[in-house]
DNA sequence: GTAGTCAGATTGTCCAGACATATGCATTGA
DNA sequence: TCAATGCATATGTCTGGACAATCTGACTAC
């Protein structure tokens, strides 16, 4: 089996990301098959004219990611399980178009009001200052999906109707110039109540996924506090976990 | 403010090591102030007697669990969220027993029983072969909080019935040598059968939490496949995410 | 035959530097 | 006044090498 691998120096990406795609893209692409050693650092290093920590550096990003791993005096090895997806911190929007379920969104309330204990709690701003509340239903094929309500500071993004019913929140905040970093999640479920059944077409008592979630930017600022509900026959959550060691 | 960072040369422990871990703890406890500037790395470098990639090493890891920022042509900041925990995999007994809940548990069924379909292609072994069963009911405070149904492949390690009561399944999994990887999850919710409700004490119809995990190990075996249903007024999923960029 | 030992292979850690590139601020120019 | 330029500063990328720790398998001694 050759795998041929290979770097363009004179291309801005940087060596390590070419080499780490190109890794990845075999993987994906059954070129290097599971349980498969990937060859000893030092001679892929020469083979590609690379230096060592480069060519490591490539190989550490994609066993953070889950595909590969090194065992010392053995070597790096491809991962027998079948599915790679990581998990990230995804939005709906994009979970369902990448699904192919052509999601479309129905804006609901697009307003400013003053802050709750808790949203202000969670957005880190005084109590009672004005905050933009957003509620959304989320429908792929037409159907109800899901019931999105989020509260985002003022001043970060211009929040139009039009633009939310077309794409994404975090899209849109991404466009905004905002950088996502990371958020705190909380998944449960209880009884839907008679509005939420009404706004989901279920019914009353019907059980419901419900997520809570802050996200923050890379300065740690608080950007969007959400709560919303899902119809569990509609959807689930479903990711990958890596241990950290 | 000046913080009194030092390496042990002799120690085993890795410096890059030593130094994450005494950063981890300043901004833990507070020495470092969320949004403070870390100092630039070639400066720190010299005030340790390490080399820089080094010092990059222990930041790297750092930026990895979500506490520090790095932004090229500033420097490194932390993170300003109050909300550290990253995301783990977690098992629900160390939950539980972190949160001071004193878990219980009873084992119901301990058995070797042949691999349905479902459990088959989840675990990759041969449909009907055999594999551990073991269903368990989880308690806190006397209180029924999760029903837990696992299926393990043999000759991995003992179920001894008396160790599943006294600790988790992923504790035992650890001192029987073998090292936790990942894990696809699955999380979503539906109505209690009369026979689940039962269990939990609940009522049917009442809605459950669901997760289904299949756990590999270092190797990319699977190691466990578990259907877990939780009481959702008792118990709801965690975490922390991070975007990975 | 079994256990202990040793050598080879491979990753883990660490070093000392070089150049590239993005950021923020002060300075300069229109 | 405001925009463009330039500079200092910091992180990002990369090199080429050194030694340590660990695993595997083969060999040796009992």
């Amino acid at each position: 089996m050759t795998l041929d691998l290979s770097v363009d120096r004179s291309s801005p990406v940087p060596l390590y990301f070419q080499l780490s795609q190109q890794l990845e893209a075999a993987i994906e692409h059954g070129t290097l098959t599971p349980g498969s050693l990937l060859g000893n650092e030092i001679e892929l290093a020469a083979r590609l004219g690379l230096s060592r920590p480069t060519v490591r550096q490539a190989i550490q990003s994609l066993v953070d990611k889950g595909l590969l791993v090194r065992r010392r005096g053995v070597g790096t090895q491809v991962v027998h399980s079948q599915v790679k997806r990581p998990l990230e911190l995804s939005s709906l929007y994009d979970d369902l178009e990448t699904a192919g379920q052509r999601p479309a969104t129905k804006v609901i309330v697009n307003t400013l009001v003053p802050a709750s204990a808790e949203v202000a709690a969670a957005l880190g701003v005084a109590e009672d200052s004005d905050v933009h509340r957003v509620e959304r239903l989320r429908l792929a094929h037409g159907e109800p999906m899901a019931y999105l309500c989020n509260f985002i500071p003022p001043g970060l993004l211009d929040l139009d109707t039009a633009q939310l019913e077309s794409t994404g929140l975090y899209r849109l905040m991404r466009s905004a110039g905002i950088t996502l970093h990371s958020a705190r999640q909380s998944i449960g479920a209880r009884a839907a109540t008679a509005a939420e059944a009404e706004r989901l077409a279920e019914e009353e008592g019907a059980p419901l996924l419900t997520m809570q979630r802050v996200t923050f930017d890379d300065t740690g600022r608080a950007v969007e506090f959400g709560t919303h509900t899902y119809r569990p026959t509609r959807y689930s959550f479903e990711f990958q976990l890596l241990v950290r060691p």
